[in-house]
DNA sequence: TAGTAAATACGAACGCTTTCGTAATTTATG
DNA sequence: CATAAATTACGAAAGCGTTCGTATTTACTA
């Protein structure tokens, strides 16, 4: 899979995963909450993206409606491994142990990564 | 902190990371590793580095010896918040979980999370 | 010293992303 | 129906990264 977002075109997907398939004025008012972004811009970046693949969209209406066309999780995958590969050498344990310490987690949160290490650790017999 | 390396600036910096201070054909034979390379691209891309103050460079002798001139480990903190940012949606607990989740981790690997944990469990109290 | 090899310097070209102005089209409103 | 408002379509410009050909400089060698 090469699969490679731009900034903005991550930023868009992330919009989409979280709210649904939208129009491409939803999605320029989402945007406009971070920074300042013109409606044609994000209507030309949309309308590569659909070129691209990136998403699908109907035109029944004339509100052309956007959808991600990728799946979120295995989009997050596929970016993780890249980082990893870029940034921690290929080493997810650096990066998980990076993550880890740079970041005040709170009880339930720690409960939850020992869960996940009990049942790696039962996995792994 | 504005720290936003090219793919080819980060793959030369974690390059000199790894072997320290080296010349330029030197980092062009590590990069020949992975792809190829012609030896006038990696010296432009060395010399913009060098502009823009990612890397420090001696021009002593007639070959230059070149040195990153950012930390690793900071390096790798500050793009793994916008990594965590732009990918996980801020959430870097999702992103331990995720990255945790799909790696086979070794006993020992566990074992220094665990231990990890417990010093965090400490702190908190 | 003349010639060759190695290194740096320079500049241009290409592709991609982002931005935006403007035109064309469609829908709603009075 | 005529006008305004909203939307899409189109194209161009600017900026950046990457690549590479070529010129220039420097050092070594026979």
């Amino acid at each position: 899979m090469k699969f490679k977002p731009s900034d903005s075109e991550l930023e868009i997907l992330q919009i989409l995963w979280k709210q649904g398939a939208s129009s491409v004025r939803s999605v320029n008012e989402e945007l406009n909450k971070n920074r300042e972004v013109g409606y044609t811009t994000t209507l030309k970046i949309m309308q590569i993206m659909a070129e691209k693949n990136l998403v699908t969209r109907n035109t029944d209406s004339r509100t052309h409606i956007y959808t991600a066309a990728v799946n979120e999780a295995e989009a997050r995958q596929n970016l993780l491994e890249k980082f990893v590969d870029t940034t921690f050498r290929g080493s997810a344990m650096s990066l998980v142990m990076q993550a880890l310490g740079n970041h005040k987690a709170s009880a339930e949160e720690l409960a939850e990564i020992k869960d996940l290490i009990r049942k790696m650790e039962n996995d792994a017999d």
